[in-house]
DNA sequence: GCCGATGTAGACAATTCTGTCTACATCGCC
DNA sequence: GGCGATGTAGACAGAATTGTCTACATCGGC
């Protein structure tokens, strides 16, 4: 009899299995406060099989990091796209985010407060992403001399959107803030 | 002899002491990186006269969190009166902070991402301090119908530059791209 | 047919964490 | 003078942490 509280399909390779249930656990509960052993016993597989796959707990930390890198921008990217590839797609793309109820803010912003003091390759992946993410803004803009600039601007009010639909119950105060920040930037 | 690396002036209570270094090592490496034993240790007090004042690390964290709110308006109000009272005086202000060798982000920014999940208190302060970071931002702008608005706008990209100064090597970036967007905001 | 990768089961070690307990000292204030 | 608040020193308990170890099973590919 298999009592596991396996939340993830079982027929998965082991690593898969490791790496879905780290998301899910350390973006939900948080990276220190979720031990190893939870881990494990959520994914359905065993100790050696675990530390076969991530030699060290700090290993799993990073992979979890590019996962969610990988996860997260192929959604935006695919998110701006399905709303108009254009500036007007931000928000009701970040809408779907925001509004989706596993949503706890950028993994990148919480781990890099929760590690980034610890563990300097948090900082460093979290950076990349930043960097990709504000890409993929930049290529909404149409090519001018400040066209870099401009997609910072747009990247760092969309953070603060984050930390404001983090904190709040609804991410309707964020949406429309940030959809008042953006207006303003384009009406230069 | 005395090997203690007390960090703290010895001759204040040992109230102050404790929180003083709570205050110091939770939002230097994090809340749940640092031990209960490495505050008591660094603080100079003992056991027992640590657990006299805080029952349980809980209760630590959010005197801690009071004892920072604190702290930081009081900074921020004096900022923002010493250089003039007005929108103006947001980048000189963030610039002092940003500067600071000990800037690691905002304090509740990063609480909130470790143990908003698991401590609701911590967003319950959090979210109180940002309101009252918000209400000093307002204070600057002139009566309007939109000021609340227009205040909560700014106070969104503040969070966005604090989020990009802790993620940079440098708080030039995080400066320069949240003065567009505040000359952005103003130019309406 | 064999080898290496992947998998299972669970005991065990070493450390660290929070929190309790006993026993005693000092100081301000009613 | 006595009491309560505050302080000191350090042993101890109980739980949780990360990571190791032995022993065995399965399966695909060379």
């Amino acid at each position: 009899m298999q009592t596991n509280k396996t939340r993830v399909s079982p027929t998965l390779p082991a690593r898969e299995r490791i790496l879905l249930t780290a998301h899910e656990l350390f973006y939900r509960d948080g990276i220190r406060a979720t031990g190893i052993d939870r881990v494990i016993a959520e994914s359905g597989v065993t100790k050696v099989t675990f530390y076969r796959h991530f030699p060290s707990k700090n290993d799993l930390i990073c992979e979890f990091l590019e996962f969610r890198h990988r996860r997260w921008i192929e959604w935006f990217v695919d998110a701006l796209q399905r709303h108009g590839e254009n500036l007007n797609a931000l928000l009701p793309a970040l809408s779907e985010w925001f509004n989706d109820g596993s949503f706890r803010g950028c993994a990148f912003i919480n781990s890099v407060g929760e590690l980034g003091a610890v563990l300097p390759e948090v900082v460093e992946i979290s950076r990349r992403h930043k960097l990709e993410m504000m890409e993929a803004i930049a290529r909404l803009l149409p090519p001018s001399r400040h066209r870099a600039v401009d997609a910072q601007a747009v990247a760092m009010a969309i953070d603060g959107a984050i930390i404001r639909a983090q904190f709040d119950q609804s991410p309707e105060p964020a949406l429309h803030v940030l959809n008042r920040l953006l207006k303003a930037l384009l009406a230069k």
